[in-house]
DNA sequence: CAATAACCATACGCTTGAGTATGGATGCTC
DNA sequence: GAGCATCCATACTCAAGCGTATGGTTATTG
């Protein structure tokens, strides 16, 4: 069972706090993460989280770690597992483009670049994703510099596209608006 | 005279610290805007702070409002007096990313859009430069619905770019490989 | 069914930072 | 140079939020 979602009154495990505190930084950011809130969301007092943490800190450090891990993999792997290295690329971008949720975290901690807990993290995830998209740009046809270069270019635009759209909410765009933006995306980005 | 940068000792105006406002942003970003930090800063105390704004709200409005004003004009303006429109992208992009000053204020708003305040202002400037920059694709031969798009793109993979370099540190390029990159980036997205 | 461990509530102390009250210092003006 | 407006210092209050101390409750185990 372990149903961590709502509060179902049973008594709470680090893990359950680690989700809750993702969840309140999805929403809200990781500035607003207070032990006292989430302690009111999980409908405890903060005597449940000290004994769990020793610290706000290592709460925040905890969650990001579990974020880290609990990863794109599945998107990764499967990507991969395509015959095709060309189609790899468009199906990679409509995918992203798709899924927003999974994008709401990363969102948020790039809004706390300040915070020196989130910044290793967010480099590593970052440096993991660009590699991934430097190999496929490879795969694609293109020559190991410009791969590289390529890869910077489209992650740059993936980021600077969480930011001016879901962050800020820059011209509400339409559905088919938004789908036509990401075919432009993929002919202007897609080596040939 | 009016030399506002070190303490000059002279009586300040609400400009003065507004500009010393915009300074601490640019360093340390929006939450680090405290009046007492600020007076210190400033050389002064809180009293004086208080004599020039009702409250920390007010002196973070009135800095944004002079920072969206204060505005990149004569990059725009200069821009477009240039007669060869083909010749205007290449231009702007190398500009853009040969002058990292003026972009650290904007990096820094980007990391504070959970603030209400930064939001509008943030909305407004994006939409003109992203209007500036359709303008430039549309002069420079894409049809206007492309031409959108690919401002859209560019001005999403100039954000994004903010963040992943002098907010987080990614991969510190060396100068040489930052320039091909721009280069790069110019042949990919400039039409033609 | 004790007894121990795991979990949580209540009540406190401490620090930080915003905002207020008030009086003193400095400049301007007639 | 007397008087008013401008600018600033000092000394508070108040709320938020982290962390601690301590005792109570629920589960678990021998």
């Amino acid at each position: 069972m372990n149903v961590s979602a709502k509060p179902e009154r049973t008594r709470l495990s680090a893990e359950d706090w680690e989700d809750a505190a993702l969840r309140l930084i999805a929403d809200q950011g990781v500035g607003a993460l207070a032990v006292e809130a989430l302690a009111r969301q999980l409908g405890v007092t903060k005597g449940s989280f000290y004994w769990h943490f020793r610290t706000r800190e290592a709460l925040l450090q905890a969650a990001l770690e579990r974020w880290e891990q609990y990863g794109e993999r599945e998107v990764i792997s499967q990507i991969e597992a395509m015959p095709d290295p060309r189609a790899r690329l468009p199906e990679l971008f409509r995918r992203v483009a798709h899924e927003i949720a999974p994008h709401r975290v990363y969102a948020a901690l790039l809004k706390a670049l300040d915070h020196p807990q989130v910044v290793p993290v967010m480099a590593r995830v970052s440096q993991r994703r660009m590699e991934f998209l430097t190999t496929i740009y490879r795969e694609a046809g293109l020559p190991p510099p410009e791969a590289l270069n390529r890869a910077r270019l489209t992650y740059a635009a993936y980021v600077g596209f969480l930011q001016l759209n879901f962050t800020l909410g820059l011209p509400r765009i339409s559905h088919e608006e938004f789908d036509a933006y990401v075919e432009h995306m993929i002919t202007t980005l897609t080596p040939g």
